[in-house]
DNA sequence: TAGCGATTAATTGTATGATGATTTAGCGTG
DNA sequence: CACGCTAAATCATCATACAATTAATCGCTA
């Protein structure tokens, strides 16, 4: 009893022994990573359970998880069905998380990248009316990181993800604030691809300052317009490190 | 037991299997509905069961469907607790329909619509060069429906949304196609409120179906401007619906 | 009495097995 | 060959028990 507790909080890096989050990412992963194409019906849920050494509770309430996410969907008798990708809630965070950067599609960052741009500069300009003080004081903030990071690139994305997740949020438009996600997994791809590729960050960091600048004198339209510039930086370094495959349409 | 058994399948107006599914509903409604305020913890799992008379399988899973929307987050001993409502996945259908007309602040309305402002000339613009023969079908299609509809609200309101969902689809951006639960829910409010408002709504199918014939001519500049003129209508009409209450702004 | 550490108790998390419900598949019959 | 029926496989739900976690309480010490 008390030397198994003992043991347990000793060998605590696992403090959180949630066994249902990790099954749920497992099997999240597997079909966001194709082990399970769309259209395909995953093992019975017995198996699933042997497979991931747990019960059958914790397989099916991964399972509902999932549906909600819509990833797979459920029918009596027959099984559970891995849905079209065109079913998957591509807004999730957890799903752009497992699809991971080597299996996000060319087709899906095209599509990120077009909804950044219609998106992010209309909410920079309507942050330049609605922003907070402490809104605009955690962009800057989110800046000094960016220029702190120098060498270290994760760092640096972090505070670049941090930067647009404030910025949206300071639209004060609940519809753009969910859409932080998408971001994420934009940036989480272009640090994984760009190991190599020294993109000029110098350059957009002085764009961001300069929109931060631009909400203080609560000037929408300027930051309408460096919103864009950061996007366009974007796009150049997206097509740059996709080699230009997949078509990306830049117009808009 | 036995008796509960058939009590149960005696008032079977719930013959269909979702019994999950309905108390998801159940918890879900009343969670939006103001019923359980964020913050408070809601009664413990096995006194939920007595609530809604299923056994904790059910409630537990219906726990982690809320949980994945952002609703409720559950710690152990503690109890599952509500979110705020800036957690709430706003983009989720079941959770707009869950607040339902009554409950959806300004606030959200404001937001969703805003929202549509930016993204759907955006999606026109990109549907006049994407946009296939089939889908275009299926928007004229929907026109027709419109126009078909005459006295019956609800047909007319239901057309409608599937014109704009259509036309989000034809955008082939996967970010944009995500957003068409919003427009269900904002024109369900439309339709919930103006019941006795007569809006004009030919003027607004004559739009929609200039819309049509953009995309068939390739014309994305048009097809843009017609989408902000439909925008600009169903602003129009929302605000003289909620008396222009909430402080809507209509810039952008 | 105030502060603090260990114990306890209550609740969620997980496991197990059983039963009912539903759908697919196979079979038999007209 | 078509059609309906039986039956089996699997999910959906239930019931119960145990483990893990943490808030709350009790008791000890200064």
């Amino acid at each position: 009893m008390t030397d198994k507790a003992t043991r347990r909080s000793l060998r605590s890096p696992l403090r959180r022994p949630r066994v249902r989050h990790n099954v749920t990412a497992a099997i999240g992963a597997d079909i966001c990573g194709g082990r399970f194409p769309p259209g395909t019906v995953l093992p019975r849920e017995s198996d699933l359970c042997e497979t991931y050494g747990v019960s059958r509770t914790v397989i099916r309430e991964s399972l509902k998880v999932l549906e909600t996410k819509g990833l797979v969907r459920g029918r009596p008798r027959v099984g559970t069905i891995v849905c079209d990708r065109a079913e998957w809630n591509v807004l999730d965070a957890q799903i752009l998380e497992w699809m991971g950067p080597d299996v996000l599609s060319a087709e899906l960052l095209g599509s990120i990248l077009e909804a950044r741009r219609t998106v992010e500069p209309a909410a920079a300009f309507l942050a330049a009316s609605r922003a907070t003080a402490q809104e605009i004081a955690d962009l800057e903030r989110a800046c000094d990181d960016m220029g702190d990071a120098e060498g270290d690139l994760e760092a640096f994305t972090a505070a670049d993800a941090r930067f647009h997740e404030t910025l949206l949020k300071a639209s004060h438009n609940k519809v753009f604030h969910q859409l932080s996600s998408i971001i994420h997994a934009a940036l989480s791809y272009a640090l994984h691809a760009s190991n190599r590729a020294a993109v000029k960050r110098d350059e957009a960091l002085d764009v961001h300052r300069e929109l931060v600048d631009a909400l203080r004198l609560r000037d929408g339209a300027r930051a309408e317009t460096c919103s864009r510039q950061i996007l366009d930086l974007a796009a150049r370094d997206l097509s740059r490190l996709m080699g230009d495959a997949g078509g990306l349409k830049t117009n808009l």
